[in-house]
DNA sequence: GTCTATACTACGATAGAC
DNA sequence: GTCTATCGTAGTATAGAC
């Protein structure tokens, strides 16, 4: 009588373990494969069950992948709500873009590895509400080359180079042996010394 | 008895007329849509022919594929060839970046379009001899890692970064309105920029 | 929640006529 | 060199038993 209380925290907040594993095992396959060149019995396998009974956890493969991103963070929107309140001085893009690759952390880089590796899933992919999942960055990143004078397009091309550096890091790692945190680093150096490009050319 | 004289020349020396217009309308299909989401029946239709006729002209769809990298440059291996027969100076990692950075023509953009939009499908390309599409200039960045003290990794990452700023900037440049000049300049100053922080942080 | 069985479709690829 | 017709396969997805 006393023991099947707390199942629900065990299994806690959103979905089953099955429903988990077969995320993460997605992620992985996706990453390594491509999310076209992975099929569900693939994933399935993975995870030791029969590629049918994926359904009952997800509507469909794109559910998958659509899972993949819905308790993403919230930085970019949030740096982007910031960003809208500061006055327009002249050391805003170096801040806000500082800001920006702070926020690189060693476990989002398995969903940058996985962007990395499917840019054109990525571009056609949009949340719930319709949006593309990449709106919220790339508003910052109109927000910043407005603070660029209008005609320099290298200097917004570079701006949004340095906001981007994570994933160019991300791609520059493929083939060498390094940490995380050395990727991260080096994401972190390549943003200021594109920024400071730009500021040092006027 | 004097028409049909300069028919090979016409056609020049490589392959027929539809097998060009089908390796113009697959790069441009694998580049837009990805390799694995374009159907030969897609690309046959672009050119206005049937499905069953592109096997006239290449043996399968990855032949398609490798056709497009045949006649690729040689900038890589004739780069390689001279950076090792440099000796070591500490200029020698900037000067080999800025030789490869001046390579950059637009003329190449649409290949480097493709690679960015498939990357996994390059990693697992070959060439005719069976090595990596990427090896020669794989080659390049470990001889310029090497140049820098070992242990840190993360300059070596910044090297890798300088060396792919091409790709970088193409793909910073996806949502933006540039043109090819303004993106070869970005990339070649993102380059630069790079190669600073490697030296100016000793 | 997992299974077997199956429907449906699209793909890459081949055969053979013209 | 292009066509029609077809093969074999593998994919996503569904129905229904357990």
């Amino acid at each position: 009588m006393t023991q099947p209380v707390r199942r629900a925290a065990a299994v806690s907040r959103r979905g089953s373990d099955t429903r988990r594993r077969a995320q993460r095992a997605a992620l992985q396959l996706f990453t390594r494969q491509g999310y076209e060149s992975t099929s569900l019995r693939e994933i399935a396998d993975e995870l030791g069950i029969n590629k049918a009974s994926l359904y009952h956890h997800f509507a469909s493969k794109e559910a998958i992948l659509q899972s993949l991103f819905d308790e993403r963070g919230t930085e970019a929107q949030e740096l982007l709500a910031w960003l809208r309140e500061q006055p327009r001085t002249p050391r805003l893009l170096e801040e806000t873009v500082l800001r920006w690759v702070d926020t690189f952390t060693s476990d989002k880089l398995a969903a940058i590895r996985f962007m990395t590796a499917n840019p054109l899933v990525i571009r056609g992919l949009a949340d719930s509400s319709g949006r593309s999942i990449g709106a919220p960055l790339n508003a910052i990143v109109d927000e910043l080359t407005a603070l660029v004078p209008s005609g320099r397009e290298q200097d917004g091309l570079l701006v949004r180079m340095a906001v981007l550096s994570i994933n160019a890091a991300v791609q520059a790692a493929v083939h060498a042996e390094v940490t995380d945190a050395d990727v991260i680093a080096a994401a972190q150096r390549a943003a200021r010394a594109l920024v400071r490009e730009v500021g040092g050319t006027p």
